[in-house]
DNA sequence: GGGGACTCTAAGCGCTCGCTCACCTTCGGC
DNA sequence: GCCGAAGGTGAGCGAGCGCTTAGAGTCCCC
């Protein structure tokens, strides 16, 4: 059970909130597709038949094709603010939180690889007031890991030349995993998580 | 430097190699389009006209729109392995030809942005046999890395705990670029070398 | 047990896609 | 000055796209 498996993961939760159940199957029919295939590669018979639907159901549902890939970017990202606010906020060192929010972040986007892909990289594939909101929520998240980083040189424990550079690496490092990670492959989500959190801590200079 | 310059700096360069003038006019145009929209989405008129040409002088040149794609694929991850190689073998501590190479790296995906976003993120539109002729070279890129940081363990330069682990976030660092860097944004792709390199020596325990 | 709301389907519309084909130029060699 | 190859065009083919519509099945409330 591969596909339903890895989708039920970490994220069929956060899809929890799409109801009814044919919309959820449909939501979570294209995702798998989106991710396999890309926006513009899948078809909307496609996600239909992944959800054992016929094609004109898609439209009982969701007004256009981009709608279902608006939901599913705003949603992801919701997840992914949440998962480093959830970081930031909590009680401990700057590092502490730091390596908290990456390898938490880097777990998400490694198990739930699926939802990741879209989210991170078919935002482009969004019509432009779509396009403006996700991006806004996206500045948020890249403020929360900012957020961090400046506790930790305020509070001395970090030793960092550019903020907003080292910013934008941390994010490169925890995104870019959606793009190699391989469920197949020799890695589990947490070791990648563990990994990740421990570079980034070189990176703003603890240790 | 708009698209033209940006396309000149560092890119037409290794289009050079493609004759004749109108060939490599559509493959300019190809990166381009593909890298806007991404390759699904780029139509074969698009591209024709981009080159100032009809629709049919494309099929002249070229078989299909995928030997298009192959082709920039092919010689994009050759500009890349050679810059990789090129830091990798040249004189000096092997922190030097790591932030060497990285530095070097960032700058190729940051100012040819154009053509990375295609190299990096179009592969998976590819048909199997030339996406694994495609795969072949970025682990060749990989391996260049991978030996460096190796080197540097071996001489007693670095600490490092998971070499494979650490050439990945690395690459992702580097690859990643393409993805956020902005021509009209804050930095220059220099800058952004510079800082990445930095962060990469932090990351191998150097300093 | 009849009516309305909701859900879904079969069929297909209009359009654009990748690609082809018949034909037209341009030009160097003799 | 004629000829064949090379490089180009306008028109258009078959296919598949996103999406619509007319109508059938199902369920619940009265």
């Amino acid at each position: 059970m591969s596909t339903a498996e890895e989708t039920a993961g970490g994220e069929t939760s956060a899809w929890g909130e799409v109801t009814p159940d044919a919309a959820r199957r449909l939501l979570i029919a294209a995702v798998e597709a989106f991710a396999e295939r890309g926006y513009h590669a899948t078809t909307t018979r496609d996600i239909a038949g992944r959800a054992g639907m016929s094609p004109a159901a898609l439209y009982i549902h969701y007004k256009t094709k981009e709608e279902l890939l608006h939901r599913i970017s705003r949603i992801g990202h919701e997840k992914a603010l949440e998962i480093l606010r959830t970081a930031a906020r909590r009680e401990g060192t700057a590092a502490e939180r730091l390596a908290d929010a990456v390898s938490s972040f880097v777990r998400w986007h490694a198990g739930g690889r699926t939802t990741a892909r879209v989210v991170q990289y078919e935002l482009d594939s969004l019509g432009p007031d779509a396009r403006e909101e996700i991006l806004a929520l996206r500045r948020q998240c890249d403020a929360e890991v900012r957020g961090i980083i400046e506790d930790g040189i305020a509070s001395g424990e970090f030793d960092v030349l550019d903020v907003k550079g080292t910013t934008l690496a941390v994010m490169s490092l925890c995104i870019d995993v959606a793009r190699w990670f391989n469920v197949d492959g020799p890695w589990a989500p947490d070791e990648v998580g563990a990994l990740d959190a421990d570079l980034v801590l070189r990176m703003v200079g603890v240790k």
